[in-house]
RNA sequence: CGCGGGGUGGAGCAGCCUGGUAGCUCGUCGGGCUCAUAACCCGGAGGUCGUCGGUUCAAAUCCGACCCCCGCAACCA
C-alpha cells in the first residue's frame, strides 16, 4: 500500500529580481503545505525553480558584459541560497536552462503541434520587451498596457497556439471544476477574461537567442511563458523519466501569486489540452503585500527583503507572521510595527511563555513526571479544557485542509489562551502548598500539559523547528516531522514519562532595539554600498536568542574580490528627465566610458561634476532607473536621516581605471 | 471607463457570499495573581460599520449611485 501522493508548486522565479519578501511569502507557504500533507500521510513533492530565459535576461547579462547563462547561474544561486538560509527544502529545483527542461518544451509543443493546434504566422506589432508581450494597438509609441514602459515595433515570423479553438473547453472545465481557480474571486475574473474571447498566442519569437530552440528551426524560440510553465512538468519528470512523471503529474496545487493568474488559469490548461496531458487540479492565486508606510519608503523605496527579520527574529517568526496576518487570498499589510508586536504578543507571551510555566511547575511540583500518575478524578473545568482541545484540533484541521492559515492559527491560539486562563483559575502554586491537594495539582498541571502538546503538535506545519524545540521539552525524543497529524493518531500518541530540559522558545524583544537591527540589516542589503552583500549564515530560529550582535555578517576576501571598483572621471552629467534624485552620468573609467545612473542630483549640480574622479563600482548587473540604462554604481557616504548621498573621491591624483582593493 | 484591494471603537483586521444582539488582536484605564519570557487572568472606557438612496418586519451584510484611500507601473544599483 504506497502513500497518496501531493505535488505542489511554488512559482518558477524569474531571474531578473533578486528575491525579496514577496517570493519568499510564496514559497513559505507551499512548504508549510508540504509539511502539512506530509504529517496527513502524503509523499509530498515540492517544487520550485527559477525561470531564465527571455530577451530581458538576455540584455541584462549583455550590459554587465556576461553570457545569460552566468548571470542566470548568478541569481539562480542566489534564490536556492535564500531557501537553504529560510530552511524551505523544497524536493526539486527546477532551472528552465537545464537540458532536460529543453527536451520537455520541444516534446510537450511537438504533442500539441501534432494535435493541430499550433500553426505557424506572420506578425507585425508593438511590443514590450518588459512583459514579452505583444500590446493590442499596433500603433507605434504605445505604451504598454501592462507596464506602461515604451514599447517596440517587432516583425516576426511567429509559430501560434490556436488558444481560440479552446475557448469552450476551458469554460467547461472551470463549470466542472468549480475549484480549479482559487480563491472565487479569481475564477471570476478568469471567467471573465475567457468569456471575453481568447485569441490565438504568439508561442515563438526570433528577435533573440536566449531561449529554448523550436525543434528542426533554430531561429525559432520558445515564448518565455510557454517555457517556464512546462517546467512544472519537466520538475518531476517530464521527457526524462516516465515512472516518476507518472507517479507525480498532475499536480495537485500551482501556487501563485494573482499577477500571474492568467498564464497558470488559462494559457497553461490549454496548452495541456492540446498535447493531451492531464491538467494541474487547482490553481490558487494569493494576494500581495502590500507596505505600510512608516517614514522609510518615501526615501528609500519599499522592498522588503526576509533575511534580516530572520536573522533576528528567527525563520519561525517569519512563517507565523506572514501566515498568521494575512488572510491567505486577500492582500495584506506588511509593517515591522505589527511583526514585532505579534512576535511578543502570539509568541513570546503566548506560546513561549506558557510553555514555559507550564514545564516549569511540573517540574517543581511534579518532579518532572507526566505520565503513570493521574490519580484524581476530573472535575468539569478540566474536561472542559479537554472538549476545547478536540474543538480545536477539528477547527485546525479543517483549516489547513482550506490552506487557511490565519484562521487555523487563531484556533490553536485560542488553545493557548484557554490555558493560560485555566492555570489561573486554579492556581497551582497555591495547590502545591498544601499536601492535600496534589492530586488535584497533578490533574490541573497534566491537563495543560496535554493542551500545550497539542498546540505544538497542531503548529507544527507552521513554526516547524519551534515546535520541535517544545516537543523535545515536552519530553518527547522523536522528531515532530514523523507524526501523523490526525484525530486518531493524536488519540494514540504516547506521551513521554519526564519532561525534557526547559529553555525559552521565543525569548521577548526589545522592539527598539529589534526595529533597528532590522532596519541596518535592510540598509545594508538595500545599498551594499561598504560591503558586499551578506554571504548568509544558517539563521535558525535560534538566531534570536539574543547574543547575535547586529551588524552585517563578516565577509572573506573572497567575497570582497568580487566587487570591482575603478576610479572614473566624471565627463558629463544631466539630469534625468521626470527624476528629481537622478543624474546621468558618463563616466571614464580607463578603457572604456559607463553610463552609470546616480541617486546624487539632491546632493550635486549636473555642472560642478564634470571632472570629478569618482569610485565606480564597475562589474554590477546594469539596471534601467526611470528608462536610462545604468552600468554601475557611483560610491557615496550616505549621511543623516534623509541619507543625503556625499561623494567618495581622492586627495591625490589618480588616473582613471585604477582598481580600488 | 487600465487592472486590482479597501473604507467597521485610538491602530491593524475579521464578519459581508448563506441579512436578525458588532467580534478579534494591539493599545489604554482599573483590579487580581506571582508558576512563567516585567509574562498570565478579570473588569471598564471607546463604534453614526465612508456617504446618499433603495429592497426588507429586519442591512455592516443584498441592490444602485457617489466620495475617499491604497497597490500594481515609474526615481535614488
Amino acid at each position: 500500500m504506497s502513500k497518496p501522493k501531493f505535488y505542489i508548486t511554488t512559482p518558477i522565479y524569474y531571474v531578473n529580481a533578486r528575491p525579496h519578501l514577496g517570493h519568499t511569502y510564496t514559497t513559505i507557504v507551499a512548504d508549510t503545505i508540504a509539511r502539512y500533507k506530509r504529517m496527513r500521510g502524503y509523499d509530498v513533492c515540492f517544487l520550485t525553480g527559477t525561470d531564465e530565459h527571455g530577451q530581458k535576461v538576455e540584455r541584462a547579462a549583455k550590459a554587465a558584459g556576461v553570457t545569460p547563462q552566468k548571470f542566470a547561474d548568478r541569481i539562480s544561486a542566489e534564490y536556492r541560497e535564500l531557501w537553504r538560509e529560510l530552511d524551505l527544502p523544497a524536493d526539486r529545483f527546477i532551472r528552465t536552462t537545464e537540458p532536460r527542461h529543453e527536451r520537455a518544451v520541444q516534446m510537450l509543443f511537438r504533442k500539441a503541434q501534432d494535435n493541430g493546434y499550433v500553426y505557424k504566422g506572420g506578425y507585425e506589432g508593438q511590443y514590450c520587451v518588459f512583459d514579452e508581450m505583444y500590446v493590442d494597438e499596433p500603433l507605434p509609441g504605445n505604451l504598454c498596457p501592462e507596464c506602461k514602459r515604451p514599447t517596440e515595433r517587432v516583425r516576426e515570423e511567429n509559430y501560434f497556439f490556436k488558444l481560440g479553438a479552446l475557448q469552450q473547453k476551458l469554460l467547461d472545465l472551470y463549470e466542472q471544476q468549480p475549484d480549479f481557480v482559487q480563491p472565487e474571486t479569481r475564477r471570476n475574473e478568469v471567467l471573465a477574461f475567457v468569456r471575453g474571447g481568447l485569441r490565438d498566442l504568439s508561442i515563438s519569437r526570433t528577435s533573440f537567442t536566449w531561449g529554448i530552440p523550436w525543434p528542426g528551426e533554430e531561429k525559432h524560440i520558445f515564448y518565455v511563458w510557454s517555457d517556464a510553465l512546462t517546467s512544472y512538468m519537466t520538475g518531476v519528470g517530464y521527457a526524462d523519466d516516465e515512472v516518476q512523471f507518472e507517479k507525480y503529474w498532475p499536480a495537485d496545487v500551482h501556487l501563485i501569486g494573482k499577477e500571474i493568474l492568467r498564464f497558470h488559469a488559462v494559457y497553461w490548461p490549454a496548452f495541456l489540452m492540446a498535447a493531451g496531458e492531464a491538467l494541474p487540479k487547482r490553481i490558487f492565486a494569493h494576494g500581495w503585500w502590500l507596505f505600510a508606510d512608516e517614514k522609510m519608503s518615501k526615501s528609500r523605496g519599499n522592498m522588503q527583503y526576509p533575511q534580516p527579520i530572520a536573522r533576528v527574529l528567527g525563520v519561525d517568526a517569519l512563517r507565523y507572521f506572514l501566515l498568521r496576518e494575512m488572510v491567505f487570498g486577500q492582500d495584506g499589510n506588511f509593517s515591522r510595527e505589527s511583526l514585532l508586536t505579534r512576535y511578543n504578543a502570539d509568541l513570546a507571551n503566548g506560546l513561549g511563555n506558557l510553555t514555559s510555566r507550564t514545564l516549569t511547575m511540573i517540574e517543581q511540583y511534579l518532579g518532572g513526571r507526566v505520565a503513570g500518575r493521574q490519580g484524581a478524578a476530573k472535575n468539569d473545568r478540566d474536561k472542559e479544557v479537554e472538549r476545547v482541545q478536540s474543538e480545536v484540533l477539528a477547527e485546525t484541521l479543517r483549516c489547513y485542509e482550506a490552506f487557511d492559515f490565519s484562521r487555523a492559527l487563531e484556533a490553536i491560539w485560542r488553545l493557548i489562551a484557554e490555558v493560560d486562563k485555566y492555570l489561573v483559575e486554579f492556581q497551582p502554586w497555591v495547590l502545591a502548598k498544601e499536601q492535600a491537594k496534589w492530586g488535584r495539582l497533578e490533574i490541573v498541571l497534566l491537563t495543560a500539559y496535554d493542551a500545550l502538546r497539542m498546540a505544538a503538535y497542531l503548529a507544527h506545519p507552521v513554526l516547524p523547528h519551534a515546535t520541535q524545540r517544545i516537543w523535545e521539552q515536552l519530553g518527547y525524543a522523536s522528531s515532530l516531522d514523523s507524526q501523523t497529524l490526525s484525530a486518531e493518531a493524536w488519540a494514540e500518541l504516547r506521551k513521554p514519562g519526564q519532561i525534557g530540559k526547559s529553555e525559552a522558545i521565543f525569548p521577548r524583544v526589545d522592539k527598539k532595539e529589534a526595529f533597528e537591527r532590522i532596519e541596518a540589516m535592510e540598509d545594508e542589503i538595500r545599498n551594499p554600498a561598504g560591503a558586499a552583500p551578506a554571504a548568509g549564515g544558517g539563521a535558525q530560529a535560534a538566531s534570536a536568542s539574543a547574543a547575535a550582535p547586529a551588524g552585517p555578517a563578516k565577509i572573506a576576501i573572497e567575497d570582497f574580490a568580487k566587487v570591482e571598483m575603478r576610479v572614473g572621471v566624471v565627463k558629463s552629467a544631466e539630469r534625468v528627465a521626470g527624476a528629481d534624485k537622478l543624474l546621468k552620468l558618463l563616466v571614464d573609467i580607463g578603457e572604456e566610458v559607463r553610463q552609470v545612473v546616480a541617486g546624487i542630483a539632491v546632493s550635486y549640480a549636473p555642472e560642478s561634476l564634470i571632472g570629478k574622479k569618482v569610485v565606480v563600482v564597475a562589474n554590477l548587473a546594469p539596471r534601467k532607473l526611470r528608462g536610462v540604462e545604468s552600468n554601475g554604481m557611483i560610491v557615496a557616504a550616505s549621511v543623516g536621516p534623509e541619507g543625503k548621498p556625499v561623494l567618495c573621491t581622492f586627495t591625490e591624483d589618480v588616473p582613471p581605471g585604477a582598481r580600488l582593493k
